[in-house]
DNA sequence: CTAGAATTAGACAGGTCTGTTTATCTCGGG
DNA sequence: CCCGAGATAAACAGACCTGTCTAATTCTAG
């Protein structure tokens, strides 16, 4: 394995383990026995488990992103059906036996401090699904694009929050269903 | 102070604290310092931290549904304008200077284990809340109030996990203006 | 007032955590 | 083939964690 790869096995371990099981309460010892990389190598790649977390997080958000590209794709190229089939995406998603929530929203929560690497991860990560939103609606042709994209984006949210809670899967309908209405304003 | 009263200091304090600093984050030993109460205290009333977060999450339930009640009725008694009074209660909350999120979307991220007393708190929370938005949405006479508040739910929960990680408070008055959409269907 | 219950401080046990040190080994590019 | 960069295992430091124990003290109900 050479080096690169390496370190790209341990973030996506580290990454992995983290979104499942949270940044607290997951051990370096834990990621380190996992992706069967030694201590020093990690501490050789990363300055610190904090920044370690911060390359999980980053290379999350690029999975995500590539992922709801790919999914909006593959459902259809209708430009409306393309913002409601945001919903489908996330569906799947929150019916997946793994499901353990967003990893972002559980960075911004165990990291509260603003100025906390992996509490801005977080925020950079729902600015970029933002922007994407809004390239989305305006494709669409939303009267007020960036309206209609915070919209839609506060109801993946919710929907992704309430599944994380209630395991209430019904929530994704309920707000596709939301979106439905927002977007025949 | 009486035996009932140190142990709802020793409540109100870590709840406080679970809120700001996350779980996991917070030990015991800070919790002890900053409510000025001995350890031995602590494991007379509570069998564990465990059991302590749990009682701090129904007291902060319990707390929150409260203030709600108080927020809505402070505002409006117009059914129609009960409903919108929600969003602008979050907001105050949102622009709030210790605001750091909410304190069940935190446990159910930082306790990801369905049948963990922490995660069924949370899962709680969020179905009183339901409920009693399910009561706003008869009051407004909604076609589906079970719909509508689930919806509500939604932008309620998604304004707040936006706001978490963003601090973008405009969050709120986003999910305001959907709401009134989705009231006027 | 007094007896029993509650609270206290502090030491302690035993575990886990991040991060460092050291000395040895592996392996790929020249 | 061989040398040096990178990876390894294991011990270690030092801090922090939850939870227990003890013995002295304070409170309160009768």
């Amino acid at each position: 394995m050479r080096r690169s790869r390496k370190r790209n096995h341990l973030v996506r371990k580290a990454s992995k383990l983290f979104e499942s099981r949270g940044f607290h309460a997951t051990g370096i010892d834990m990621v380190l026995s996992e992706a069967g990389i030694a201590k020093m190598t990690l501490y050789n790649h990363f300055a610190s488990k904090d920044d370690l977390i911060a390359a999980a997080l980053r290379h999350k958000s690029l999975k995500v992103l590539n992922w709801l590209e790919d999914e909006l794709t593959a459902r259809t190229s209708d430009p409306k059906g393309r913002v409601l089939a945001l919903f489908d995406a996330y569906q799947d998603w929150f019916e997946q036996d793994d499901f353990s929530g967003c990893m972002f929203q559980k960075a911004a929560g165990e990291f509260p401090a603003k100025d906390h690497p992996a509490h801005k991860e977080a925020a950079n990560h729902k600015r970029r699904l933002y922007e994407r939103l809004t390239h989305l609606t305006e494709g669409a042709g939303a009267t007020d694009p960036a309206q209609l994209a915070e919209q839609l984006l506060l109801l993946l949210e919710g929907a992704t929050a309430i599944a994380t809670s209630t395991g209430a899967t019904i929530a994704g309908r309920r707000a596709k269903r939301a979106a439905e209405i927002l977007l025949a304003v």
